[in-house]
DNA sequence: CGAGCAGAAGTGCATCATGCACACTTGATG
DNA sequence: CATCAAGTGTGCATGATGCACTTCTGCTCG
């Protein structure tokens, strides 16, 4: 099978994919717990990791940065992350996941991996890790173009103690 | 490898899978030819499937019917879409695709398929059959759950002659 | 044949994510 | 200490979507 060929199927797979919005963002936590859809992947970036500033985040995904300020400051008004002061100085504000801010991530990512371990209940456990395998080297792939890598530490990165922004 | 870890990593990778939005979406396809997002998928549907109304595409994508009055009257506006009377008798429209919707979707999917064949170029041919195939079973079995399948005729179907709508 | 009904289409208002342009703030530096 | 660049925040715009409501259309029954 050659690139363009395999190209074709994979752009109908992934349109299919994205239309279903329900699995990859979280949606049916209740109980006015909902992280939405950016602030949950704000908060996992966050996780992945550590603490951030605006313009990092404007690098990480090439959005604008009014995009996360007002992400931000939602998730601040929320207490799931706190705004710290750039230990290196400088102008520029970080941002650190809370422990409530690491709960409700991990509620939210419980409640979407329920759904996603039901979807691969059948599959035998080589071809899940294939499949992931795959998956990762897809999204590495992109990563190697785009250079926008997602940060991949298989164990939670520490978090250093930060100097809260005691201003507005 | 069982279902719930497989779960977390798939649902991380999914995560970062969506954040590269321009791949499945077509940006960058210049000079005023642009199909948006939505009518992307909506034109690829119709592609697909063959003419539909507006219930249809609420039963098939699970979204408010507004929606669809929406895309398809800008669909139509631009001529990719014409609106023809229900064969069945009824109320409802049927939407069409074009000749010039197809080839506005051919051109969109020209420049993604570009693009994904530049991500899966240095991968082995077996590999990218087998990631097809992995891909295309994830999205079955989603649909499995959600009971809403995309339609997945490996041929184009005929597209059946009908009455325009001469309504306003 | 005409009235009514059910289903479909369309519209106004709301929300969320995002972009762009501009104004404001802050820390570093000469 | 005054200035400047970098970073932050805000107002306005757009696209996608939902919900509630109105309008339209074709079928059916009296």
């Amino acid at each position: 099978m050659d690139a363009r060929e395999a190209a074709e199927g994979i752009e109908r797979e992934l349109l299919i994919l994205t239309r279903h919005r329900d699995l990859p963002s979280p949606r049916g936590v209740h109980g006015g717990d909902e992280l939405d859809r950016s602030g949950y992947v704000l908060l996992s970036r966050l996780e992945a990791q550590g603490p951030m500033s605006v313009p990092e985040f404007v690098e990480a995904f090439g959005l604008a940065a009014s995009t996360f300020t007002r992400q931000t400051s939602a998730l601040l008004r929320q207490g799931l992350v706190e705004r710290t002061l750039d230990p290196a100085g400088g102008v520029a504000r970080k941002y650190r996941i809370t422990e409530e801010g690491l709960r409700r991530l991990a509620v939210q990512r419980t409640a979407m991996t329920d759904g996603l371990a039901e979807v691969v209940a059948d599959w035998p456990p080589e071809r899940r890790r294939r499949f992931i395998a795959d998956l990762r080297q897809f999204n590495s792939d992109i990563e190697r173009l785009t250079h926008r890598p997602w940060p991949r530490t298989d164990s939670p990165r520490p978090c250093p103690v930060a100097v809260p922004d005691e201003l507005s």
